[in-house]
DNA sequence: TCTAAATATGTAACTGGTTACACAAATGTA
DNA sequence: TACATTTGTGTAACCAGTTACATATTTAGA
């Protein structure tokens, strides 16, 4: 007998088994940022890796880069913010938008967290066996469902079924 | 200028990207029941094939299977209870136990149901382009996050940089 | 110039996972 | 046989995403 039903259905187990490694990645990622005494959380990297790019970005700008919903991004920033993680400035030329910037906190722990970021970075490529083909093989996939989404391809193979 | 950042992100982005296909795929299944006016929700796929296989099951042993935690599972088979898809029964001979079985109702719907499923497999062959390569590759990242998990791996390669 | 449409942000309700805890029943052992 | 341990189920509080809706500001066009 199988260890694991989802491995053994194949196709159908796929969901499924993306759900279970984000979720185990995500929840050991918050596990190591406690044991080391760190108030970050999990995916605040990719918003710190974004401010250090950009410098200033809107909360509709980390959406679209990041490709989630502005509201998860407003849960993510309004965190962060708290936290003292990010500073939010009213754009003067623009009353809707609020320019967002990493603090001087944020910047003054950037070592720290680079190092666990590097950490982090040298685990998964131990894991994928420093190739890439997983992440190459999820670019196709992402591709295949920007083309067309899975809930249309669904439609138009039941009708011809 | 790139369209998405966690890909660029490279390894960092996988987390992520694995959550936010995951999302994607199950919003469009729940999206497709629901066109479909069926009671359905995207994961009780995974227990209608594990109880057609095995005829009845326990919560615990399906949250096995699933590598899920038990209370996720008494989540999922309470709904499908509230909606008549399976039948709990005190085990005689265990009184801790609840034999779970598909109901009448689930076994006249699966004929439908299979239709959906096989429209779904269908879908993800296609948008795999026909090969097993992500699968793979993703058995490949479960066989090592089960040797030595993520952040295992990140405290182990921090301490030594 | 006035008003309709588009855009930026924020809020509410929902979903499907998690860990931590509680408790009853069964099992194993002194 | 009594009691400690293990096992099965259930509940509570939390988390990170979603869609749908609300509101304010800016932009565009008659």
């Amino acid at each position: 007998m199988s260890e694991d039903f989802l491995i053994e259905m194949g196709y159908a187990g796929l969901t499924g088994r993306l759900k279970r490694l984000s979720d185990a990645f995500m929840y050991q990622t918050r596990d190591f940022y406690r044991e080391h005494d760190s108030e970050i959380e999990p995916n605040w990297h990719m918003i710190f890796l974004l401010l250090q790019k950009n410098e200033t970005m809107t909360v509709t700008e980390i959406a679209d880069a990041l490709q989630l919903s502005h509201p998860a991004i407003v849960k993510l920033i309004n965190k962060m913010k708290k936290r003292g993680y990010i500073n939010s400035n009213l754009d003067p030329k623009d009353n809707r938008r609020y320019n967002l910037v990493l603090s001087q906190k944020a910047k003054k722990e950037l070592p720290v967290l680079e190092a666990y970021w590097e950490a982090g970075n040298k685990a998964l490529e131990e894991m994928l066996e420093h190739n890439t083909l997983l992440l190459e093989q999820l670019e196709q996939l992402e591709a295949r469902m920007a083309e067309a989404d899975f809930k249309t391809r669904m439609d138009k193979l039941l009708i011809n079924e």
